[in-house]
DNA sequence: CAAAAGCAAGAGCATTGCTCTCGTTTCTTC
DNA sequence: GAAGAAACGAGAGCAATGCTCTTGCTTTTG
């Protein structure tokens, strides 16, 4: 008898320890070389164990990344949930500037992550379908507090052609149905435009245009909640 | 006698060539593997010539980059740039679609391309000086657009706080002042939106989410295009 | 207890960016 | 026009990378 759960194994235990390590030494490595400097070599001299060694934990380079690219998918949406659930629930205004603080916030503290994620895709193309759950974490915070701002006012719908309608029909599901595809269309636009936002921040397009940046995103940040939300009581 | 103009020189003439090869080259490994599989080993067999004589031309893999870069932005440049010149220039809505829509065909057309200027820096950070002229070029056309239309219609410009106003004073300058500061928020707002758009679709971020994006996209520019610019006469 | 599966190590291969040296060709200056 | 300087191309070489294969060892499984 003795140890009950061998199942799960001591071995599984020191694998998982071991991957658990392996991540951490290269999102070390992200932050000091970037994505692109990034070698498996060099966490498996950190770690003191052959270079081929490493394989058996991840099988290619990309893997790896990939796995990072999850977790910072993750880490990045747990972020956002977490500060936009501190807000009123009644308090929409609140709910989105606090989640797009949030995300801000998030990536000006992991600069390499955001790139990893937003930026150019490392590998071909091609987002493996693991990625797609963690990565939409962050839209369905975004959507959900407007589809329920929306529910709360009596508001009509205005109408959209049929063709634009169908260009969103995707997404709409996403948000129940209870988003008008009017809004749905700024909806988008919204959560494009913090993206590129931050993206132009973080990326140096904003160098000699843009001085204060906080106080410019928070003002832009505003403007989009203005927009989506209905008027502040 | 024979050569009146050995001045720029046979030399001179063969080293432009030879430098307009090796991009063309690059940039055809940029379709092909992308840009972190660019190699100049694989442009130097391509050309039949040995990889140190490479070096002769580009001092190293980053500096053939950045000249790619810097040729990116003047390339997507002149087609914006030619696409607002086609429109009526009084017909502002026009000029900004027209604008918006050359911004995302060269995007489809270059994929790598958009990737190596609105992606994830490549080497390190710091965009060289050179390319803050060209990369200026698409933001130019844009603010222009705006700032135009602004001063053919008689608004009074709302106030916005001090520290609003501070905090976008650079770019104010590029605009030769004609855009009063909550216009030149908006058009921030607008630019990175499009540059998201863009970048979204592009990476993948659309994916299962926006169906037509053709359509979607035209009807995103179209709704800017009603929040920047005078209501159509 | 024995077979099977997981694991670590080492050697090795192909490839890369980049440097150095050495003749050769072109340009410059007298 | 000839001598000196600068630019050039080629080859060898270095350090580093991702990844594979084989060879023993350990944990798990039946």
């Amino acid at each position: 008898m003795a140890e009950t759960k061998t199942a799960p194994g001591v071995r599984a235990r020191v694998r998982a320890q071991l991957t658990a390590e392996i991540k951490e030494l290269a999102r070390q490595q992200l932050r000091d070389v970037g994505a692109s400097g990034l070698s498996l070599r060099a966490i498996a001299r950190d770690l003191e164990m052959a270079s081929s060694a490493i394989y058996r934990y991840f099988p290619s380079r990309d893997a790896l990344l990939t796995a990072l690219i999850i977790d910072a998918y993750n880490d990045l949406g747990a972020a956002v949930e977490e500060a936009e659930a501190g807000a009123k629930r009644e308090d929409y205004h609140g709910r989105w500037s606090a989640a797009a603080d949030a995300l801000r916030s998030w990536a000006m503290a992991h600069p390499q992550q955001w790139a990893l994620i937003y930026g150019s895709p490392v590998p071909g193309y091609a987002a493996p379908q693991d990625t797609i759950e963690s990565a939409s974490r962050l839209a369905v915070v975004l959507f959900t507090i407007v589809g329920e701002s929306i529910t709360a006012r009596d508001t009509e719908a205005p109408n959209t052609s049929r063709a634009i309608r169908a260009s969103v029909a995707s997404i709409r599901e996403l948000s129940a149905g209870t988003i008008p595809d009017t809004v749905l269309v700024d909806c988008l636009g919204a959560w494009s435009q913090l993206i590129g936002l931050i993206s132009m921040e973080l990326f140096g397009h904003f160098v000699n245009v843009v001085d204060d940046r906080d106080i410019y995103y928070a003002e832009a940040v505003r403007r989009l909640g203005e927009l989506l939300l209905p008027p502040k009581s």
